[in-house]
DNA sequence: GCGTTACCGTAACGTACGCTACGGTATGGG
DNA sequence: CCCATACCGTAGCGTACGTTACGGTAACGC
C-alpha cells in the first residue's frame, strides 16, 4: 500500500486556505485555482480532497461555524455569571479585532452565498438558529422570572445587533469601530437589567 | 437626426433589471447576460447604455439607496411626533414583507460586493453614514437632553439592529418574522423612553 | 530493492463570462 | 420620400472558470 495522505488534514488546511481567499478577495475571487496556490498546491489536489467547488464552501462553512462556536464556548465557561457569559458571549461574536473583521467578511460572504445556494442557506439557518438557542439559553438564565416567549424574543434582538454590527463593520470599521460596538451591545444588554417584564 | 433614445429610462429599467436578478439568482448570478434578459433586450444594448458592468452596479446602488432614502422621506414626513418618526424610519428600513426582504437581499448581495470592490464599497459606507446621520438626527429631536456622543452611539445600535434584521431575515425569514422585528425594534427603542443619560 | 498502487500534478476540455467590432435597422430632418 | 445617422442586435474575441482524464511519482509490503 503506497502513499497514503492524511485526509482530515488536507481538508483543514484547504479550509483555511478557502477562508484566507474569501476574506481577502470576496466571493468572486474564491476560484478552485486560488484557494490551490494559497493552499501551495494545485487543483487538481483539492478535487481529489473535496469532490467538487460546493463541497469545499460547505466544509469551510462548516469550519467557520465551529471555530465560532468553540470560542464562545470558551467564553461562557470563562464567566462567572450568567450576566458575565451573556456579555462573554455576544462580544466574542461582535468583531472589534482585525481577526474578527476578517472573520465577518468571511461571515458576509457566506450569507450572501446562502441566497442563492440552497446547501448554503439550509447550513446558515441551522448554524444560526443555534446561535440563538445559545443566547435564548443565556437570557432565561439571566432572567428567569421572564417568560419563555420573552427569552426568544431577547435573543433575536440579540444576535440581530451583534450581526448587524459585524456586517456593517466588515465594510466600514471606522464608524464601527470596537469602542462603538462595546457600547451597542452594552446598551442592548441594559434590557436585561431592569425590572422589566422583557415584553417591550 | 434619427432614432433618439430615452437614456434615463433605460438606465432605470436596466438598474430594474439588476436588481430583480441580483435577489434572484444572487451575485454569482448576477451576469451582464442576465440582466440583459431579464430587460429584454441584449449586452449589446446594455453596454452602450453604461460602459462597463460595475457602472451598471454603481447606478443600481444608487437606486437602491434613492428608493429606500424616499421611503424614508416619507415615512419621517407623516409622522406626527419625533418618536413616532424614528419608529416608522426603522420600521421601514427593517424587511417584514416579501417585497422588503428582496430589497434586503439585494442589499445583502451589495455588501458582499463591497467587500471586493472599492468603489461600491464607498458607496455603502457614504450611503449607510448618511442614514447613521438621519438616525441619530431623529434621536436628537427624541432625547435632546442627551450629550451629541448619546445621539450617535444610540443610532449605532439602532441601525445595528435594523441592518442585522434585514440580514438575517434575508435567509431566515421564518425565523426572523414580521412579528419578531417589529418586537426586535420596539425593544431597541424602549431605551429612548425612559429616564437614562443615553450612556448605558 | 522492487513491484504495486494510491496519490496528485499537468494539461486540456467545455462553458460562460465581460467586452468589442461591425453591420443592419429604424427614425428623424429635408 | 429618402437620405443620413444614431442606435442596438449579432457574433465572436480573449479569458478564466469548474471539472476531468491521464500519466508520472513516491511510498509501503514483501
Amino acid at each position: 500500500m503506497p502513499r497514503r495522505r492524511d485526509l482530515a488534514d488536507q481538508q483543514r488546511r484547504l479550509s483555511a486556505a478557502t477562508w484566507s481567499v474569501l476574506a481577502e478577495r470576496g466571493l468572486p475571487g474564491l476560484t478552485l485555482r486560488a484557494v490551490a496556490e494559497r493552499a501551495g498546491c494545485t487543483t487538481g489536489m483539492v478535487l481529489h480532497t473535496f469532490a467538487d467547488k460546493q463541497a469545499l464552501l460547505v466544509h469551510a462553512r462548516e469550519l467557520l461555524h465551529r471555530r465560532t462556536g468553540q470560542r464562545a464556548d470558551a467564553a461562557q465557561a470563562d464567566a462567572d455569571s450568567p450576566r458575565a457569559a451573556l456579555r462573554a458571549v455576544l462580544w466574542q461574536a461582535a468583531s472589534p479585532t482585525e481577526e474578527k473583521r476578517e472573520e465577518a467578511r468571511v461571515w458576509v460572504g457566506f450569507l450572501a452565498a446562502a441566497l442563492a445556494d440552497p446547501v448554503l442557506a439550509d447550513l446558515h439557518r441551522a448554524y444560526n438558529r443555534r446561535f440563538l438557542d445559545r443566547i435564548g439559553g443565556l437570557v432565561a438564565e439571566v432572567r428567569p422570572d421572564w417568560p419563555p416567549a420573552a427569552h426568544a424574543d431577547t435573543a433575536i434582538s440579540l444576535v440581530a445587533v451583534v450581526e448587524g454590527l459585524n456586517a456593517l463593520a466588515a465594510v466600514d470599521p471606522q464608524t464601527y469601530s470596537e469602542e462603538s460596538q462595546r457600547v451597542a451591545i452594552d446598551a442592548a444588554l441594559t434590557r436585561l437589567s431592569r425590572g422589566s417584564d422583557g415584553q417591550s
